[in-house]
DNA sequence: GAAGTATTTGGACGAGCGTCCAAAAGATTC
DNA sequence: GAATCTTTTGGACGCTCGTCCAAATACTTC
């Protein structure tokens, strides 16, 4: 369903509200924990109102995490272009790890989202897309900033690294952005000799 | 539940059999997908049993996820105290990977234990301790096998991309242990130079 | 093979699920 | 302010959920 039938301010209000109770509760309660009535009771609507904005729940929560992960990949995404180094560059990617809150563990939401994409449907290739165009911006930044190995596998691998993280920090409080920083500074092929390594 | 009340081979079997469909459902339709009557039809029993053996369905799926885990993890290892070298070892980090079937996603039961874990219980104690005990045998192998950085955070981090990386292929078919290997590798600081680059 | 224990069945229970819809309420247009 | 369109409600639908339990069955012991 588009939002070609939203003629009022208000309709969209209720709309974008319902969207964003998803990202919150979907990392909260697990995917297929928020059930429609635990969403609008969370939106402060009724549970009827989601098939006049939705096809659907699920139609709901896909739409609602893959604009988020979307959204969560566009300021990085930016700085990425905005000619940062690489030690600045990882940086910001480890980040995400240490703005893990157990009460708000909205890191979690992209292993949800993947989890979820993994078992196909619609989600499965837009995520994918997302994905994709993200990794192709990293590596381009990585043969800009002047890595000389495969940027691209590297890329591929740096995001796979962080998205692990996240999923092992929810288990492990101690796996913060300092003790990762290190290890993937080597993966990047950065040893104290090729940039400062005391800022 | 324990096990103590099991007194003749069929009921042990019929346990057994029980864990062992969750153990495939889990992956395939997704932690909370896996309903005590699609579990029951899977094993060939009623669902009523489930509450002769364990305490819960929630309870049949920790154990069986916590321990399809452990027993997935002793042989690698046993692989990493045999003495192998750092290439070898990751060879076999990376194995898992190519192990990845669309249609018998067995490495998606890593992630989704570790997301049901994330959200507490004693899932979430049992499963961080076989973890941590998995990471410190890998620490020492580091160690062992003349790694000269942090080991305890280069075990992490390896860990995790391997989770990361397992999560990444089911969206990405390409994403292959071959392209995975030079970049971990380098996190592991092995340099052509290091180590023999071509078997 | 009878007695006693362990295991399994089949059906039921209340609760919660996603979805739908006629009617009410609100907003906009003329 | 009447008419029209958009949004929201409240209640209902059929279905599946986890769990429980008395009765039936299988197995072991003597």
């Amino acid at each position: 369903m588009t939002t070609a039938h939203l003629k009022t301010a208000k309709g969209t209000r209720t709309r974008d509200r319902m969207l964003e109770s998803a990202v919150v509760l979907i990392p909260r309660l697990g995917w297929s924990a928020v059930t429609a009535r635990v969403l609008a009771g969370h939106a402060g609507v009724r549970p009827g109102i989601i098939h006049y904005h939705f096809d659907s729940l699920e139609a709901l929560l896909a739409e609602a995490a893959v604009g988020a992960v979307r959204e969560a990949l566009e300021f990085p995404s930016r700085q990425l272009e905005s000619g940062i180094s690489l030690d600045e560059g990882l940086h910001m990617f480890l980040a995400a790890l240490d703005e893990f809150a157990p009460d708000e563990p909205v890191n979690l939401l992209f292993v949800e989202t993947f989890l979820a994409a993994a078992r196909g449907g619609v989600l499965r290739d837009e995520l994918a897309q997302v994905l994709l165009d993200f990794r192709t911006r990293t590596a381009r930044w990585l043969e800009r900033v002047g890595f000389d190995g495969d940027a691209d596998a590297t890329a591929a691998v740096l995001a796979a690294a962080v998205d692990g993280l996240m999923l092992h920090r929810a288990l492990d409080p101690g796996l913060t952005a300092d003790v990762a920083f290190p290890v993937l500074r080597r993966a990047l092929g950065i040893t104290a000799a090729t940039e400062g390594s005391s800022p």
